[in-house]
RNA sequence: GCGCCGGUAGCUCAGUGGAUAGAGCGGCUGCCUUCUAAGCAGCGGGUCGCAGGUUCGAUCCCUGCCCGGCGCGCCA
């Protein structure tokens, strides 16, 4: 039995007491159902007749009492009591708490998978960083985090489009152009542009490639560096992302709503809804009616667009490819942008609390010998997603930026997860699958199968039934961390997980000593450990994060 | 000045209105002649920034204040 079976156990029973008259009141939908923290209190309990009295018009103690005496008849349920204020405590009878890790076994990967966000259909835009340098490390959070969010929402169900939106039109390409076209010519970078050594090392190869570069006059080799570079450079932000475990179903160019007239097609629309005025000679939105801080310029006095214009047709333009939600991931230093994005969608006549949705995430630091690393592109001392890379590897790097809560600012410590010891959670919760990869490879040797029955009631332990009430919860938290849009929540209920299997497995013994022959009970934990190895590997998988079988 | 985010154990952080607020790290003490000791057990550690309010019940919701980070262009 699942905590979302018991919840559903506990709405049919007060409705069942509701429909014998013993309680006026209108069931839940839902319940919840809590693992206490004291074990005095239960296997699970639920609050339903707290929230319920005063709906009812009794005593809270008086309502569990109604309803405990309906969930006694629950198949599965040993034992029930009301206490404290008029909590439920629910026991469960051994035999059903065990039989949870056959439905896990076979359910296999699609355990934890849910249909809570089915049928809807969002795009999920992330990194989006601009193809005038590498990926650096501002934009790996969200690499990490976006990635993630991307698999947890499709495990409840959603419709996902990873989108990168592709920054290739306007003046900071223009910059890059000329800082190629300068370095290949061996001049000075110019005082606006980008002097990473790569602008170099990418204008070398342009060269390479393009010998009679030299030949053409200024516009013809500015525009040659302009497609050349930024192509280079994309080519090269891909491929360290996809080193990353990151790779996205759309790659989304600027450069092609500017090619088919979608800003103009966006105006228009803008236009007929009554929210576009002149003022200065240059063509404004009105997003302060819908609670941006200040009109925004689309089309500036000079007669070209604005970053805002493009911005505006690309909310557009995902909108007429069918999607309901569009979610952007801003680093802190944007968080000015959620106000005129909402106030895009409402000029465009949609609710924004319906399609729009901008998830921040505070800033990443880095922080080497106990100094701050400083990051500025344009001056070229850039850390890279490469180099975190090639320092702490893929798996502990994911890991450390996806276990905390987007809202808090993190400081990663270089030589902290470059040494890989157990102060990186990573290797705790790595290390429990490896743990168990073992030992089923062990009962492998031994010809030890756990067949195709077992007896649920023979997980009677403490510890075994700790580890099942564990394994229980991770459907609701592959839903919460969707719905809540927080993957760390993944990353903490494995910590959880882990450690519950590492003092089941010191309480435990699973394989038979010397040449004891299995017993039930040697079967029913090799359930039980191969329905812990599922949960490991699928929340590591929704990290984007190696299960490794041996360490 | 306005806006967003944060303030919880020595440190780094969990905790979407419930019972005695948790974990990891660090400190101290134990546990490997049989499944991986990258593990486990135990000890110590708290005015949940401050003050009010709502509630049967607040770390969580509301208001004000204090401290810290970030942001407020016809830049991108």
């Amino acid at each position: 039995m699942t905590p979302a079976d018991l919840g559903d156990a506990i709405v049919a029973a007060v409705r069942a007491a509701v429909a014998a008259g013993e309680l006026s009141v209108e069931a839940p939908e839902t319940t919840l159902v809590e693992r206490p923290k004291n074990r005095d209190h239960g296997d699970y309990a639920t609050n339903v007749a707290l929230q319920l009295a005063k709906a009812a018009g009794r005593p809270p103690r008086e309502v569990a009492e109604v309803i405990a005496g309906r969930l006694r008849d629950t198949t599965g349920v040993q034992a029930v009591e009301v206490a404290g204020p008029g909590f439920l405590n629910i026991t469960l009878a051994a035999s059903a708490q065990g039989e949870l890790a056959r439905t896990i076994v076979a359910a296999g990967a699609d355990y934890g998978r849910s249909d809570s966000l089915v049928k809807q259909r969002i795009n999920l835009e992330f990194v989006s960083a601009n193809p005038t340098g590498p990926v650096h490390i501002g934009a790996v959070r969200w690499a990490a985090v976006g990635d993630a969010l991307g698999r947890v929402l499709s495990a409840a169900g959603a419709d996902v489009t990873r989108e990168y939106y592709f920054n290739d039109a306007g003046s900071q390409i223009e910059r890059f152009a000329r800082s190629l076209l300068a370095a290949a010519r061996g001049e000075e970078i110019p005082e606006d542009g980008y002097a990473g050594e790569y602008i170099g090392e990418i204008a070398a190869a342009i060269v390479a490639a393009h010998p009679d570069v030299t030949a053409l006059d200024d516009a013809e080799a500015l525009e040659l560096f302009r497609v050349e570079g930024v192509e280079r450079m994309f080519a090269e932000i891909k491929s360290s992302l996809a080193d990353f475990g990151v790779v996205f179903d759309v790659y989304f160019n600027e450069k092609s709503l500017h090619d088919k007239g979608e800003l103009h097609a966006a105006l228009g629309r803008l236009t007929e809804q009554r929210e576009v005025f002149e003022e200065a000679g240059a063509i404004w939105l009105r997003t302060t009616r819908y609670g941006d801080d200040k009109d925004r310029v689309i089309r500036k006095s000079d007669g070209e667009w604005t970053y805002f214009a493009a911005d505006c047709a690309y909310y557009l333009d995902k909108r007429e490819r069918g999607f309901d939600r569009c979610i952007y991931m801003l680093g802190a230093d944007h968080h000015g942008y959620v106000g005129r994005l909402r106030a895009i969608a409402s000029c465009f006549g949609d609710d924004p609390d319906r399609t729009i949705e901008v998830l921040i995430g505070q800033m990443v630091n880095l922080v080497k010998d106990g100094e701050p690393v400083r990051m500025s592109k344009r001056a070229g001392n850039v850390v890279l997603l490469a180099d975190l890379v090639e320092a702490i590897g893929v798996d502990a790097a994911r890991y450390a930026l996806a276990r905390y809560s987007s809202d808090s600012p993190i400081d990663i410590d270089l030589d902290l997860w470059t040494r890989q010891t157990n102060d990186n959670p990573v290797f705790y919760v790595q290390y429990a699958h490896a743990r168990i990869s073992s030992l089923l490879r062990n009962a492998a040797d031994l010809g030890i199968s756990r067949g195709d029955e077992f007896d649920g009631s023979l997980l009677a332990e403490p510890r075994e039934g700790d580890l099942l009430a564990s394994l229980g919860e991770f459907p609701r938290i592959v839903a919460s961390a969707a719905e809540l849009r927080e993957p760390h929540r993944i990353a903490r209920y494995l910590e959880d997980l882990a450690g519950t299997y590492h003092r089941f497995y010191d309480a435990c013994r699973v394989l038979p000593m010397g040449d004891d022959p299995p017993t039930d009970l040697t079967r029913a934990r090799l359930w039980l450990v191969e329905a812990t190895r599922i949960v490991l590997a699928g929340g590591l998988g929704l990290l984007g994060v190696a299960a490794p079988e041996r360490m």
